[in-house]
DNA sequence: TAATGGATGTTCT
DNA sequence: GAACATCCATTAT
């Protein structure tokens, strides 16, 4: 059930959108909180000029280096934490965005956690997810195929996938690495598709 | 419905 | 000191 090391090991953007449809899975020593994967991005290394690992190993990005199937989370914009999961062999930098889920258990835990009651924002937006969920970054580094509070399961074949460029980033434009779940509510805001013409 | 700007702190130059 | 893989409320259309 659980996705195992070599999930993980391919293809940035292969694994990103495999992972749609997937159940993200919380333990808080009792209550679960879950839900299935509706939208991610890829990123890479040396060639990806919009990842953190562009330029090379810093104390931040270390974890895009390591093996695959680890938490990488790192805080942004002053405020929000952003969960990625590592794939690639190790040695290989490149990563996983996860940016929004469908809630499936733990709703009302998720409604406390961030205040909201729309089910459609709890987890809308990869900030939003991560205090959803509450994670931080003291799960940087955590292992996805060996720990009992976060870790991923495989689910059902997902929607229809959609396909654009990534959400927010500047640089890589030519990449069309975020993924989404069509038509399901879930997904956060961002580019609807694929523009056909180039600037 | 679209555009704008404030809150906030870490990282890297 | 600038930039930043964001979110939300407020304001203008």
């Amino acid at each position: 059930m659980r996705l195992n090391r070599s999930f993980y090991e391919r293809y940035s953007p292969l694994v990103a959108r495999e992972l749609l449809g997937c159940r993200l899975v919380r333990n808080l020593g009792g209550v679960m909180l879950s839900g299935a994967v509706v939208e991610t991005e890829a990123y890479r290394g040396a060639r990806d000029p919009a990842s953190h690992a562009y330029r090379g190993m810093s104390r931040r990005n270390e974890v895009m280096f390591g093996e695959a199937g680890h938490a990488y989370i790192y805080f942004t914009m002053g405020m929000h934490y952003c969960l990625n999961v590592t794939t690639e062999p190790k040695g290989t930098a490149a990563a996983v965005l996860i940016r929004a889920v469908e809630p499936l258990e733990g709703v009302e835990e998720m409604r406390r956690n961030r205040g909201v009651e729309d089910v459609r924002r709890l987890a809308s937006g990869p900030g939003n997810l991560t205090k959803a969920l509450r994670i931080d970054r003291r799960r940087n580094g955590e292992d996805l195929v060996s720990s009992h509070s976060l870790f991923l399961e495989r689910g059902r074949r997902p929607w229809e996938v959609g396909v654009s460029t990534r959400v927010g980033v500047s640089g890589g434009e030519s990449f069309k690495w975020r993924f989404f779940a069509k038509q399901n509510p879930f997904v956060s805001k961002g580019k609807p598709s694929v523009s056909p013409q180039n600037p």
